[in-house]
DNA sequence: ATATAACGTGTATTTTTTACACTAAGTAAT
DNA sequence: ATTACTTAGTGTAAAAAATACACGTTATAT
């Protein structure tokens, strides 16, 4: 495979699906663009992959640009490859998701100057999206969906400490539907992934609920088998 | 993302995995190269994508010129992107892989000049392989082994008309194990895509087992919800 | 007729999933 | 301090799914 000479006038692009969680609604991180094409358009984080790096590398060079953000576990999930997908050349996209705590600390730090700014965007609000990134954002959707089933991979999501109503929550938001409560409480606690704390929430109106953490020894144990929920 | 000018000097190439079923052993088609790099090598059959395809034309295309195969369901699985997996320039490798049945019928048709000949190889029995072609193939076994516990994939596998026992086969091969007999046919009948044909086996010595016929319309219902085995 | 080898079938046990509703605890307001 | 309010936290019964396990049946070959 693979003849030389012909063949090298393609360029190969990350796009970056960033799932945000801030404690009641699942957001999506988007730039609006400073350039042309869609100038002005909300679009996915993402960037050229460079000649000297594996798109892995790309990916986690690109995801810090544009947040700040290094050692986030992040998945690549497609590879977009559709002859007219940008308008200025052949393009291939490779995509990624990862999933991340947001918290009021986190400033939305170096924006390359072709984002006018970065955002974090419900994902039940999106506006519309420039080339083909709404598609790209269905797949990364349907993806982590998908995946959410088998691994409890929604502490990645969730703050160092957190409650199971919060843990629910993220499924709920993530499946789109309502999950009972003491069925999910049951399930998730059987993987024997969570410790809880001696510790309870502070500063909530109304009955503080127990504190748990995530016990990565004993996650990184499960993966491999898969799991339902 | 995607400022033009630099970066278009990248090549992608398709690399596919092609399973196939014999009646008895699990197999995948290889080439061996007639070029450098790897002149001599035994490889995954791939090609570069040209300028006016989709990767997804261009893996049916590469999946053609090889095989002489169309219409065969083929599914992306991973876009391999290290820096030196290719030693002659920048290449990022988008993997499919097809499950094909395999008859006494099937011709390897044209082989492009690149390849000596291409060859149907024991997955038990592989030889090394060109570029990163082994972590390719390792990755598409992964991959069709969590698949095919989800959704009754194997059927793509098999001639038109099957037994049982041919089914129970290819599961076993794909997952490794042995899977218990009655277990595994209360299981594969309960999805209901399965027609029991007043047809017996012919010319088996022993006793013939009854035929079965894979009912696409069902199956196309199924999807989406996913199963376990 | 007999031996052979694969075919085809059932049940009991355990595990998992689902459905379902109330009391307890802490906060806020009066 | 009483009351009203809101979320936390818990158990059980029924149904469904997964597992473990063994033998009589049937077509073929000799």
């Amino acid at each position: 495979m693979t003849e030389i000479t012909p063949g090298f006038d393609f360029a190969v692009s990350i796009d970056c699906v960033l799932f945000g969680f801030d404690g009641s609604e699942l957001k999506i991180l988007l730039i609006e663009r400073n350039e042309e094409p869609f100038k002005d358009w909300w679009a996915l984080p993402g960037n050229l992959v460079n000649k000297d790096e594996s798109v892995d590398q790309s990916a986690q060079r690109i995801l810090k640009e544009l947040t700040g953000l290094s050692d986030i576990y992040m998945e690549q999930y497609y590879a977009f490859g559709e002859v007219n997908r940008h308008p200025q050349g052949r393009v291939i996209s490779v995509a990624y998701y990862a999933m991340l705590r947001l918290g009021g600390e986190k400033p939305l730090k170096p924006l390359s100057s072709y984002a006018k700014k970065a955002q974090w965007i419900n994902v039940a609000d999106l506006p519309k999206l420039a080339f083909d990134h709404q598609h790209i954002l269905n797949k990364g959707l349907e993806k982590i969906k998908r995946r959410i089933k088998h691994l409890p991979l929604a502490f990645e999501l969730l703050p160092e400490k957190f409650t199971l109503t919060q843990v629910q929550s993220v499924y709920e938001l993530i499946l789109g539907k309502k999950l009972d409560k003491r069925n999910f409480r049951k399930k998730i606690l059987s993987f024997k992934v969570l410790k809880e704390l001696e510790e309870k929430q502070r500063g909530v109106s109304f009955r503080a609920a127990t504190l748990y953490k995530f016990d990565k020894r004993k996650y990184n144990k499960l993966f491999g088998k898969e799991i339902s929920f």
